[in-house]
DNA sequence: CTCGCCTGCGCAACCGTTTGCTCTGATTTT
DNA sequence: AAAATCAGAGCAAACGGTTGCGCAGGCGAG
């Protein structure tokens, strides 16, 4: 690879007037910069990311921990939709992502905290995660620029879907429908599940439904063994619910083929919604009604908070983003009041 | 940060000494090597992965590029699921993934295979793009190590998902099930469309049958919108396909809600298929019959294929590996012979 | 004519690590 | 006892790029 020096060389300048020619220092004329620049395109020049990072103590990289139970997050609909704007986001302001690695097989692997002060990256950001885990505590808490995604640090900027609003408006919804009897089943515990939580006690506490304990349950997010258990149990109550809420549109799935099994029909028989707003699913007749989280503007907003927070720390609001997202009418509620 | 410098002063030793110690080198007595053990831990020692990979010319880093028309594969199921599997196989091998930089904003943009080069990777991995743009085809033929996955390239490794056999499973299972007017809404072309097109026509050949060319149209990957219109001129023709097999599983979506639409049942009236294997798909009744792409296997084998070209170039063999793919058989496809 | 200023460029240190070679003192071999 | 070996540690250069400062020459102004 040709370097500052072979170009020096060629132009019979120094190495200093040729990085500050290639980087448009003002102190150089045009001249020389024009045989610099020619001179470089000839002999295939390419900056070397790992000096000029040596140097500068920068990196213009970002460390990503998107990490699932099973593994990243990348195959989880809702987070990779986010990943995805908030990368392209951050390469339109010339970042580049990295992952932060989370293998656990490695003989001496570093921790989340050693592997970013390692590469050097400018600010992280991280989702999807089992924030209690002391690991991410700790790279939380470090000096490195952080934003999370759907969880609140003390002291951090967090970018929140708006889980609250979110099953309210669901939640309401289904009551306007003239639904009284609405189970959910929720997810484990999490920010996420308990916002959502209060969102739906939110609703039937002002309208004064009463919803009974077991109406209430917590199953896994993103998995249909358990929402179709608990959907068959749901269904064989001597008080059965009219509607039943999931943890999210996947889950909803287990649920949706537990009720056809029964041999009961949607929403004729018993009503059901989910949340997220996963195409793969919605898109299918009967279309699930549901609540769309706005992946693309979660991921925008991060990529900005964090890039904001590199740049200018000082004037960088630390601040809870929440961002809201919109009660998607499927067909899978039916009208009562009519 | 603390560096080698800090630990060697208060150690009163030299730096090389430190470097030594810490990297295990033999010529290190253990006492030494304790003590300068002990300081890094208590010192905060981080190494410097910049330093590093400049002095050794090696990075441990590869770099992704998946590009989709609208913007990189995080959202598409397929290769989601392909990179999830590779970046933890990678990961228990101590590399890093980054992804190369396919912004089209920035002012000063990089080609792929400058960012690559700034960058150091070791090597690249590419998928999901358009594999005809020169810009691939500049970072292909250079002498970085390079992967690809669902397309073939001159002298270069390729992992292809064994797109003929799979079509060819899923058309002979249309067959035996007694379908003779099988209808083929395929992708844009494509390595992989040609690949299905052939595994398409392999089957129907060997068993004699005459696909009508009006049966067999073009349409665009992972679109519902295309297939709902395709699909409602395959209903109206008067020589109405009994099966209709679809570009992908979520495209096939459009497709069957066209079919509700018309009032016809499936599989009753009409039978369908996709390709892909998509949970949030396929789990939902009733189960849509496809080919389940080995997403885990793919990007496995791609990450294996990959760190030995780089570790050992002269012993690797350049080949194009194929993974096969599963039947999936649903509830979709009528039987016909009963 | 002299002074000061501006323009354009080079000097040299430095970022943190790695590594081949050298040096020293001790131990083993002959 | 002399020579050869060896373990353990340090020296110093090198990787490629950045940048504050200094310096020379040209210019216009006084």
């Amino acid at each position: 690879m040709a370097s500052l020096k072979d170009i020096s060389r060629q132009c019979g300048v120094s190495v200093a007037t040729v990085s500050k020619a290639l980087n448009n220092h003002t102190d150089i004329s045009e001249g020389t910069r024009e045989r610099v620049r020619k001179a470089a395109k000839e002999l295939g020049y390419s900056p070397n990311f790992s000096a000029r990072a040596l140097k500068t103590n920068k990196t213009h990289g970002i460390g990503v921990l998107f990490v699932d139970e099973a593994r990243s997050g990348l195959t989880h609909d809702y987070f990779a939709g986010v990943l995805d704007s908030f990368k392209s986001t951050v390469e339109d302001k010339g970042y580049d992502i990295t992952f932060i690695n989370c293998s656990k097989k490695q003989p001496n692997r570093m921790t989340f905290l050693e592997h970013v002060r390692y590469h050097g990256f400018d600010g992280v950001v991280i989702a999807c995660i089992d924030f209690g885990a002391p690991e991410v505590a700790e790279l939380v808490q470090s000096d490195i620029p952080v934003v999370t995604i759907d969880h609140v640090f003390n002291n951090k900027i967090a970018i929140m879907s708006d889980n609250i609003t979110g099953m309210t408006a669901l939640t309401d919804y289904c009551i306007s429908k003239g639904h009284k009897k609405i189970a959910y089943l929720h997810g484990e515990p999490s920010t996420v599940t308990t916002a959502r939580l209060t969102g739906f006690y939110r609703a039937t506490d002002k309208k004064g439904i009463v919803i009974p304990d077991e109406y209430v349950v917590g199953t896994k997010y993103r998995d249909t063994v358990g929402t179709y258990k608990e959907t068959l149990k749901l269904l064989k109550m001597k008080d059965r619910p009219t509607c039943i809420l999931y943890p999210d549109d996947f889950a909803a799935l287990g649920g949706i083929n537990a009720i056809r099994e029964m041999g009961l029909r949607i929403p004729e028989d018993i009503s059901v919604a989910g949340y997220d707003g996963i195409k793969a699913i919605i898109d299918r007749e009967p279309q699930l009604t549901t609540v769309l989280q706005a992946t693309d503007l979660i991921g925008e907003r991060a990529a900005k908070k964090l890039i904001s927070l590199i740049e200018k720390p000082k004037t960088t609001i630390i601040e809870q983003v929440v961002i809201p997202g919109t009660l998607k009418e499927g067909r899978t509620i039916a009208d009562l009041t009519k």
